[in-house]
DNA sequence: GTTAGCACTCGTCAGGTGAGACTGCTAGAG
DNA sequence: CTCTAGCAGTCTCACCTGACGAGTGCTAAC
């Protein structure tokens, strides 16, 4: 029962077992493994050291004569041994072209992180996924103030990273075109360079401060500012591709019909993706979520390959979604490589 | 076997037979339609009835003894039915109000678009999309250029109805802001009003008619907006929500797997949707295409109800996608009633 | 033209059976 | 003490079977 240190032969044998259930999706017999493990044993072996695994939980029947499937804990050590054996293969170079060439030179940053998911996906065959980092810690770059019809302004926000958003706001009275760009000017002069949540800030102090605003031109700045930058606690980006791969019907259904009602709602309200994976962000390089060990009941029969990207506050990330029965390995060297490329984009376009 | 007009029993049965399997999704039988249907016949009588429909092929039975299941004639002659009688019906208040409250105040066309399609989810829990109008039709308004890092420029478009899209262009040298903001005001003035594409082969002959532009801020200005009008061809935007509901498990599977692969794979590469659809959108009002219909095999099993909105070469179109066997009256009345709410907010922005 | 009655067809479901796949266990060999 | 061969035991799966019920088509009578 005690889950202590395995043994060589034993860790071998789970090896085996874990990627050969994943390449065959049917439970490996002891036979097999005899055959396939390389280790001068017979099966009679081998059934014993399966009978340990399963008292230490890394195996399990689905019925009394069927072979061994490994257990959420069995692709855990399977996982762990991957990720500690990984570094020297780490290759993101082919990744990064691909998404060099979805993502186009110059990209949107919203356009890069939607080539990400696109390119996680064609590389990984599952749903792949990308998530921005919060707005409030973007730095503030520009604003610009486009008159609409009647007392409409469209105004356009650009945080460093090519970081673009946009909204309507209805201003009352009508403010002439010249108004609005010195406005704009003014603005940029005073708070470029900032982070977002800074500059709302402080523009909501100098609101307070100077109760009167002598100056006309500043008053009508600082309230469009204000205005703008009230959402900015708006939900987080997600995008995500890929879908179209749950209900591929190649072999054996890769998941339950209810998870992925799940999954297609979790595509719909993506917040709640956010939710499910703020816990994992904390580290650097890949983690690996298995079947239950995250908390959504709903989601038992699902991975997540997930690795954060960007530095310190700015911080977001790409990953993987599928059946725990998944390509580990690949799954973690595209998610890796997705990473390192939208990182060194961002860095490059600063 | 000829296809001649109905009687007026004929009619009954088969109305109420349609509408029976849409609600239980059984196949009906004699006796339920006898009890049912209201006209004083018994159930052998209707058994005739039934067998002619089936020679006409309205109907059709699963298997000898089993009660009789519409085929897509049978819907069509249903649907056609509903059509004509739905006009006094046609109630768009609730679905306008609930878009209203989705898009909020003054949406970008892109939310209004957005939030069509899912109002068009949540009133008939099929999947709900929108299609934008070609760009190219769209009445330019105003263009503005962000200078960005380098010799990177952010262009912003807006098009008549909140119609805003935006790209980056590389300059190949760095242009000072205030020859940015001339150039943008320079285009306003110019062209302001004008269809996108005939502003695009304005820009074109301008720049072909004078080889060499005497006028420094002139050449800047219209070389920037050839290229942003170059990729105006893109394709058009899509936008669908609520493919959770493909994996409803409530009944009897709605749509099979294949199908429901097909259906997420369209919602990836959505021009797909546009192509199917293109066929379908040139009348008036709604337009309903039932199972083998359209001509995408990998669909049979779907209707889409589809209806247009805007006018002449502004046309886009909102509609819902669902398994043949849907509420019809309910899903005419939504499309219908947000085809009319899309229409109107696009009038009441200009 | 309509209806009652009846024979007939067919899908479904429960129960039973045999083959096959693996295992756990035990006894014996190294 | 570790490993192995052999065998009995267990479980799934595929297949068949027969009873049942639903619903029809047909026919003869109204």
């Amino acid at each position: 029962m005690t889950p202590g240190p395995l043994s060589d032969r034993t860790r071998r044998v789970l090896a085996c077992l874990v990627k050969d259930y994943i390449d065959t999706g049917e439970p490996v017999a002891s036979a097999a493994l005899c055959r396939r493990a390389g280790l001068g044993v017979s099966s009679a072996t081998i059934r014993n050291v399966l009978a340990q695994l399963e008292d230490m939980g890394y195996v399990r029947q689905p019925h009394t004569s069927a072979g061994r499937v490994p257990t959420d804990l069995g692709y855990r050590y399977y996982v762990d041994m991957l990720l500690d054996t990984r570094r020297a293969t780490r290759d993101a170079s082919s990744v990064e072209a691909r998404l060099r060439e979805q993502a186009g030179a110059a990209p949107l940053f919203d356009q890069l992180l939607s080539s990400a998911s696109h390119v996680l996906f064609e590389f990984s065959h599952h749903v792949g996924f990308a998530i921005a980092p919060s707005e409030q810690h973007a730095i503030f770059q520009r604003i610009e103030f486009v008159p609409l019809s009647g007392s409409r302004v469209l105004v356009v926000t650009v945080a460093r990273g090519n970081h673009v958003s946009q909204k309507v706001i209805d201003t009352g009275e009508e403010i002439p075109p010249s108004a609005l760009s010195q406005a704009a000017n003014y603005l940029n002069a005073e708070f470029g360079g900032m982070p977002l949540a800074d500059v709302r800030d402080a523009v909501i102090a100098r609101l307070e401060q100077e109760r009167t605003l002598y100056d006309q031109l500043r008053a009508i700045a600082l309230t469009l500012a204000r205005t703008t930058l009230e959402g900015i606690e708006t939900p987080t980006s997600v995008f995500i591709d890929g879908t179209s791969s749950l209900a591929d019907t190649g072999e054996a259904t890769p998941v339950s019909l209810s998870t992925l009602r799940t999954l297609l709602q979790m595509v719909e309200e993506k917040q709640r993706l956010v939710r499910l994976l703020d816990a994992y962000l904390e580290g650097p390089g890949v983690a690996v979520v298995i079947g239950a060990e995250h908390h959504d009941p709903q989601l038992r029969g699902c991975s997540l390959v997930v690795a954060a990207y960007g530095d310190g506050a700015r911080r977001g990330a790409v990953g993987v979604i599928g059946p725990t029965r998944m390509h580990y390995s690949r799954a973690i060297s595209v998610v890796d490589g997705a990473a390192v490329a939208v990182a060194r984009f961002l860095r490059d376009e600063n």
